[in-house]
DNA sequence: GGGTAAAGTCTACACCGTAGACAGGCGGTG
DNA sequence: CACCGCCTGTCTACGGTGTAGACTTTACCC
């Protein structure tokens, strides 16, 4: 237990690498907040010159893509599974626990590809892409239909994702009680229906709506297919 | 034409108001993105000392809310259409071109209600919400249920707007350019799929997609309600 | 041991958000 | 008219930011 911690000046030893640099980066992202990683700080909290940084990532938006990527590389894909509708279905499932898991991440899963052309992203983040392909060409879809099914799928499910971390509030206590002072300010004149879901608005099982809309979408694709196939066929 | 343009320093006269700084603001972000919208830069654009900004607005993240609101307010849903689904698709491509005609603005929209408890965001922005909730209603929905299609919906819709924007690039011919470029990148081995996709990629028509998800997407929904209206009535 | 490339540091610059004290002009009231 | 008070806009200043460029130190190979 001698391996150098965030602020202890003992030993400051270990030559820094990528990966440790990238793991920090999101430590501070998940306990602080994306305002919080900066150079300056994440420097400190390995014990470097903030300058020193800049030999494992170019720049900052960089490094943020790094994050990204460190998250998204935790999402395993089966693209060999013969059931494609069950592992879409979980893959919806684990990547909706991860974006749990790192809310202050998610801001970045979305917006930074933005502005990135597809191309240019890090592979990190490309890879589920390639892999829900390889899923939807074995199980029957011509490539150029995947790559529809693909869009509807990933849209819902980014979808589902910020909808939901809109609605999470840490302590489920205090977010009953922001919730109502937050709903009790508005025009009661203006936003009857919200004023009146308060209590619904609550209770919100997240799992359950997003396996829900799932079963919607999956269904209308699988019947997509099934036409598609017949059409073939013909 | 004596009105006081950017930089003349003939007539800093007209008195400010929180819409001219807004509609500056979105002026700026829509022209040069959100980095560009800073105090100093904003201030300038009105002739203005940046720290006189403070009085419309209570800091740049308020700003930024403000900039988030002009833009939604845009959007016009009428609550009392008879056709639901109809209303949903027509507020869906609403939308859809609103995010195209800002595509700076759509990184506010989806990021700022992660930090805002529902209650506390811009009335502009909750406006929709509530609108569409009394259209679900008034189409037979308990306020309950028509909370989830709400979330399925937009959650959908959202999703949509991300993964067209993010394949969205302003020059066409660039596009393919800068496609094929990024494309020819990536391992072959690793990405073989996604670099077969490239003239399926180039040519996306992102209105014909959303509108396929949204029939699947709402007859689903609708299938849902007559269930739930028939165990009513049992 | 000597040389070299990489890792890490230092200094400096331009820019940022914003607190707080202040000035100018406008309105309403006497 | 003079006066007052408030609102708008300005000024100065502070601590923070990303990062360019030159420098020093370290680790390793021959």
């Amino acid at each position: 237990m001698t391996s150098a911690k965030s602020s202890g000046p003992g030993a400051p030893k270990v030559r820094l690498s990528r990966d440790i640099v990238l793991e920090k980066a999101l430590q501070l992202v998940d306990s602080e907040g994306l305002d919080a990683l900066t150079m300056r700080r994440l420097g400190q909290q390995l014990g470097r010159d903030p300058m020193s940084l800049y030999r494992y990532a170019e720049n900052r938006a960089a490094l943020l893509d790094g994050v990204s990527e460190l998250v998204l590389n935790q999402l395993k894909v089966h693209p060999e599974d013969p059931d494609w509708k069950a592992q879409l279905r979980e893959i919806a499932h684990d990547l909706r626990t991860l974006a749990l898991r790192h809310p202050n991440v998610v801001p970045l899963l979305v917006t930074r590809p933005l502005s990135t052309p597809l191309g240019l992203r890090p592979l990190g983040t490309l890879r589920p892409l390639e892999q829900i392909l390889s899923l939807l060409v074995a199980a029957g879809f011509e490539p150029a239909d995947a790559l529809h099914v693909y869009r509807a799928y990933y849209g819902f499910l980014y979808g589902h994702i910020l909808n939901e971390l809109q609605e999470y509030v840490v302590d489920p206590e205090e977010n009953e009680a922001l919730l109502r002072l937050g709903l009790h300010r508005l025009p009661a004149r203006e936003f009857p229906r919200l004023r009146a879901l308060g209590p619904a608005l609550s209770d919100y099982d997240g799992a359950a709506e997003l396996d829900q809309g799932l079963t919607i979408l999956l269904s209308g694709l699988e019947a997509q297919l099934s036409r598609q196939v017949a059409r073939r066929g013909a």
